[in-house]
DNA sequence: ATTTCCTATCTTTTT
DNA sequence: GATAGGAAAT
């Protein structure tokens, strides 16, 4: 098998780490050095050197980012031996463990993962029981203090409010006894395995002998616990990160992981990747100085290789509207200026392709791109929050730009997709209470609020799932017998299905059948008020039905399809594909580069966020900053305004504190307030001049 | 039981 | 300016 990389294109550090595949190791990689080439190939390498495929894992933070190192090795390796690579995040990781393992913990075999959206109704049920909704609980808030407490050594005790606690314990009791996991729970399960049952420790341990983690700054404690009890001796383990680019403390990220790795794995060799390929030297000198006012960071420093560049775009704008319009015709010039035409790059011109999904030498719609103009995709604009997407967008849409939004709105977030998640749910496992819940009475069956809930009391009292309590004759005589034919008919609906199932009908063709008698479509339609709106359902649900018959197409059961959709619900989004400019949040942002991007908002308050400062983490928005201006490759411009719409009325912002940090040697400001005004008076004398030339004629 | 309309409250960032 | 939850009307 010939080597499908060249190591001659890699530089003595990035060769190194190729190199060097026993014992731990530890590469730190700033921004755009590199470093999924390196750690690509150094999997290739692996493979190259005997080791068995299969015994590889590579961990991930995304599903996304999980695919693309997946694709990026097959490049290299022969198609059999790519395909028997692990390539996955954490999570995925851990459900692999416990479908072999979890009976070892008292759940049963076929549980079922709880969805964020399932989570919070759970979470609803217990404040409202507890007469906490005079207390203004949000499930929101209650669900992050869950997640913290099960990332915490100390567990729930760690809650320090009362009510908090409890209801967080009644929470875990209810999903265990539900035979439930939440995301959280898969990598506490995992972990719980692999510490206490030595015996299946020692076989993953056997299993993957050589184990990579990406984006290392951003696991928290209780990944790093399963890292150590995934990796044996000889500690094959194989970290790459930047303290810099931590962005998820708020989620438990421990940098005390990278910074303090030799901690945690004896001796390990130490790479350093300085060397930016990605970017001009104005990018990162800027890049660079705004990072070094963080205390307590690896010393480090981006090396330019591409010197000079274009100064960077330093913008005020009187409001955002004036921002979103200055970025969509600054867009519209770049664009008619065509790329630079060095030659130096194509090499990540093209792996950026690539990445946009474009596909290789996939045919542009629309009758071939004008090769002068450069293409929609190579612009990003790149936000702290989501709501600041929605008048860009409107914007956009205004001027006829292409964008696409990425994981703007979750997969889950629509309705649809909800719904018939939770029908095909429960076609599997009628007594999966919690999608049960959900489609009970959806659409409106005769079966509403008060009979669901003394179902589910009926059926907590006698320890059943709400599925048999439905069919209980001593819990349906307390109905009317409106009730009791209504619950009736919902049985015989899901009866009927399940058993189709299991005879082995088509899974497409059985849930059809059952959204068909069950009206929903046309229910769905019937509450959905624009034509666009209705499209957009209309085609989360083909996706939906796509995927699953692509899933069954590969020989995979429902179950794993229901599995890989809750956990990558973003795996089939049409909108991931679309193409056009680039509308991202920084936190998305991270792992990407563009050509052009355009950073907006840089406001006190929104970067930093007024919440962060508050928590005394303005660090970390520092560093997202950071991450933000190393994605672009060409040109950056910042902007931001001096009032802002807040909830209908305007509010004066102040400049973000950030911007004072900043390398002016490498900035043009410019404050567009003053020139629109400049050029607005230019344009009255104009008309004014035209005024009175159309009069003479 | 269901729908409709009104109101209060909100906005980090995500596997 | 959206969205969730509540009250009132059907």
């Amino acid at each position: 098998m010939a080597a499908g990389f060249d190591i001659r294109q890699l530089n003595p550090a990035q060769r190194k780490a190729v190199e060097t595949l026993d014992g731990p190791v530890l590469i730190l990689a700033g921004a755009g050095t590199g470093k999924t080439r390196t750690v690509t190939c150094r999997m290739a390498n692996l493979i190259d050197q005997g080791v068995r495929p299969e015994q590889i894992l590579a961990v991930t933070f995304t599903n996304k980012a999980a695919r693309e190192m997946q694709e990026r090795v097959a490049g290299m390796v022969s198609k059999a031996a790519a395909e028997k690579l692990t390539v996955c995040t954490f999570h995925s990781l851990c459900v692999r463990l416990l479908r072999s393992g979890i009976e070892r913990m008292g759940y049963k075999k076929n549980f079922s993962i709880c969805t964020p959206g399932d989570q919070q109704a759970l979470i609803k049920q217990f404040i409202v029981k507890r007469g906490g909704l005079k207390e203004k609980i949000k499930p929101g808030e209650v669900l992050g203090v869950i997640s913290k407490a099960k990332n915490d050594p100390a567990g729930m005790d760690s809650i320090g409010d009362e009510l908090f606690r409890s209801i967080a314990i009644d929470y875990q009791n209810e999903l265990r006894a539900r035979n439930c996991v939440d995301f959280d729970d898969l990598l506490l399960l995992g972990e719980q395995l692999l510490r206490e049952h030595p015996e299946e420790r020692a076989k993953w341990q056997e299993h993957y002998r050589y184990v990579t983690v990406d984006e290392f700054q951003d696991t928290n404690s209780l990944q790093m616990n399963l890292l150590q009890n995934l990796v044996g001796t000889p500690f094959n383990v194989c970290v790459v990160g930047d303290d810099d680019q931590s962005i998820y403390g708020w989620r438990g990220a421990e940098v005390a992981n990278i910074l303090q790795f030799e901690r945690f794995f004896p001796n390990p060799e130490i790479i350093l990747l300085e060397e930016n390929y990605r970017s001009t030297q104005a990018v990162l000198e800027v890049a660079n100085k705004l990072i070094k006012v963080n205390v307590g960071r690896r010393e480090k420093e981006l090396r330019p290789t591409i010197p000079g560049g274009d100064l960077i775009q330093l913008v005020a704008f009187g409001g955002e509207d004036e921002e979103a319009e200055w970025v969509a015709d600054e867009m519209k010039r770049l664009r008619r200026l065509g790329k630079k035409g060095k030659a130096a790059e194509p090499k990540i011109d093209s792996a950026v392709q690539r990445m946009l999904g474009g596909g290789s030498g996939a045919l542009m719609e629309g009758g071939g791109e004008d090769p002068n103009l450069r293409p929609w995709e190579d612009f990003a604009i790149l936000f702290r929050t989501n709501t600041q997407i929605r008048k860009m967008e409107q914007m956009l849409r205004e001027k006829e730009i292409p964008y696409r939004l990425v994981g703007a709105q979750s997969f889950y977030d629509r309705r649809e997709v909800r719904d018939i998640l939770a029908y095909l749910q429960t076609i599997v496992d009628p007594h999966a209470d919690v999608p049960l819940l959900r489609i009970l009475n959806t659409p409106p069956r005769g079966i509403g609020n008060s009979t669901a809930l003394i179902a589910n009391d009926w059926s907590r009292e006698h320890e059943t799932s709400i599925w048999s309590a439905m069919g209980n004759p001593d819990f349906l005589d307390q109905m009317g017998t409106k009730a009791q034919k209504s619950i009736g008919e919902f049985q015989a609906l899901i009866e009927g299905a399940h058993i189709r199932l299991l005879d082995g009908e088509h899974p497409r063709e059985v849930l059809e059948s059952v959204l068909e008698s069950a009206d929903y479509v046309e229910w769905l339609m019937r509450n959905t008020k624009t034509d666009q709106e209705k499209d957009q359902r209309r085609a989360g649900m083909g996706f939906f039905f796509e995927g699953l018959d692509r899933a069954i197409a590969k020989g995979k059961t429902v179950q794993t399809f229901l599995e890989e959709t809750l956990l990558d619900p973003q795996k089939d989004d049409e909108l991931a594909e679309k193409k056009g400019v680039t509308l991202i949040t920084l936190h998305a942002a991270k792992g990407l580069e563009y050509p052009v991007v355009f950073l907006v908002g840089l406001e006190e308050g929104i970067l930093p966020h007024k919440r962060s400062v508050e928590e005394g983490t303005k660090d970390e928005e520092r560093r997202l900053l950071y991450v933000g201006i190393t994605r672009a490759q060409e040109r950056l411009s910042l902007t931001y305004c001096s009032s802002r719409v807040k909830w209908g009325e305007e509010i004066r912002s102040e400049p973000s504190s950030f911007i004072g940090e900043l390398n002016f040697d490498w900035i043009e400001e410019t404050d567009h307030a003053a020139i629109m005004k400049e050029e607005a008076s230019e344009d009255d004398l104009a008309d004014f001049l035209g005024g009175m030339r159309a009069m003479l004629d």
